[in-house]
DNA sequence: CATCTAATATTAGATGTCTATCTTTAATGC
DNA sequence: GCATTAAAGATAGACATCTAATATTAGATG
């Protein structure tokens, strides 16, 4: 059946999956930070601990690189997350440039109560997908994102000077 | 075939989908700034553009609604698109409440300029995938949006305060 | 018609993100 | 070994987004 054709407002096939995606994407972050929240975590911060769980005691930019985050964004959170005692930044064996992050045991002991919290968002936002449809999914997206990656590449090859994200997921 | 394992970093499956999805939403948006900035427009104002093109003459409340945004956000986006001679903001009709956006001879203009771009990031990002591979795409995309507006409104009746997006697409 | 309530817009303040630039420390090359 | 280059981090400034609070106007009600 075709989609209902309002009088003077044209369909934008090529922006409906830019739309989705992005809008998909905001589901997922308000799921998780709506969960989040009751821990007093932001977003951010959780992203930085989930990487430090499986690695601790990275450098700013060993970080910045594993969130897909500039150094700067890195050093804001971590500077918070270090007021919050979630970390320590500490140098290591005589190296005075990179700044280490080690999770503490407030950091450590977040893990357990987050983690499920992560598992729940995904369970919601699965419901009703196959295991065939949810493995469909990852590769379409991959495949999207892959030659997403390309096109920036390809366009800084260009000499064009790519812009931040400023992360909107509207629309 | 399973997937390798390596040493001390375990994968972790209920966070993939959630990071696939930002990615690709990343990814999206990139490649469309970086377009929209060779003709000194922001993400923001592609936005609002795009609804006005569609329906001009909107208010303030229509289009934060239309674009899924909230009103202080609509807010400043048209100030600056009023600076920048794409929109003019004024009353209709008796009602002083309404600001009301109507696209200018410039706002108008920019649509075959700009309604281009983004039908390249589409062509780009879509390569490699069949029609059928992307309308599956769309449907499981529309069902995990579904899903976590009702995870969302579920909470929201819980009396839970939902907290900001704040755009991170990363990771 | 005067007042209360609802709708709409605005302002203020927080956060997360980016680019660009500056500072400090390490590495390299004569 | 000193000077240059590279790496890492820190800082400044811009912007999009949000919530919360405030102001203004419209509509409803006694």
């Amino acid at each position: 059946m075709k989609e209902k054709q309002s009088s003077h407002v044209p369909v934008q096939p090529d922006e409906r999956m830019a739309r989705l995606v992005r809008l998909a994407a905001r589901g997922f972050n308000r799921a998780l930070q709506l969960r989040l929240q009751t821990e007093n975590v932001t977003f951010g911060q959780w992203i930085f601990l989930r990487i430090l769980w499986q690695e601790d005691g990275l450098s700013q930019r060993e970080l910045s690189d594993r969130a897909h985050l500039t150094e700067p964004t890195a050093h804001t959170a971590l500077i918070k997350m270090e007021e919050l005692g979630f970390i320590e930044r500490r140098n290591v064996e005589g190296n005075k440039r990179r700044q280490h992050a080690f999770l503490t045991r407030k950091g450590l002991e977040l893990r357990d109560v987050l983690e499920p919290l992560a598992l729940e968002v995904n369970d919601a936002a699965m419901a009703g997908l196959s295991k065939k449809a949810q493995e469909d999914l990852r590769n379409a997206l991959s495949v999207m994102i892959r030659n997403l990656e390309n096109d920036e590449h390809d366009a800084a090859a260009r000499g064009v000077r790519v812009p931040p994200t400023k992360g909107n997921t509207a629309n």
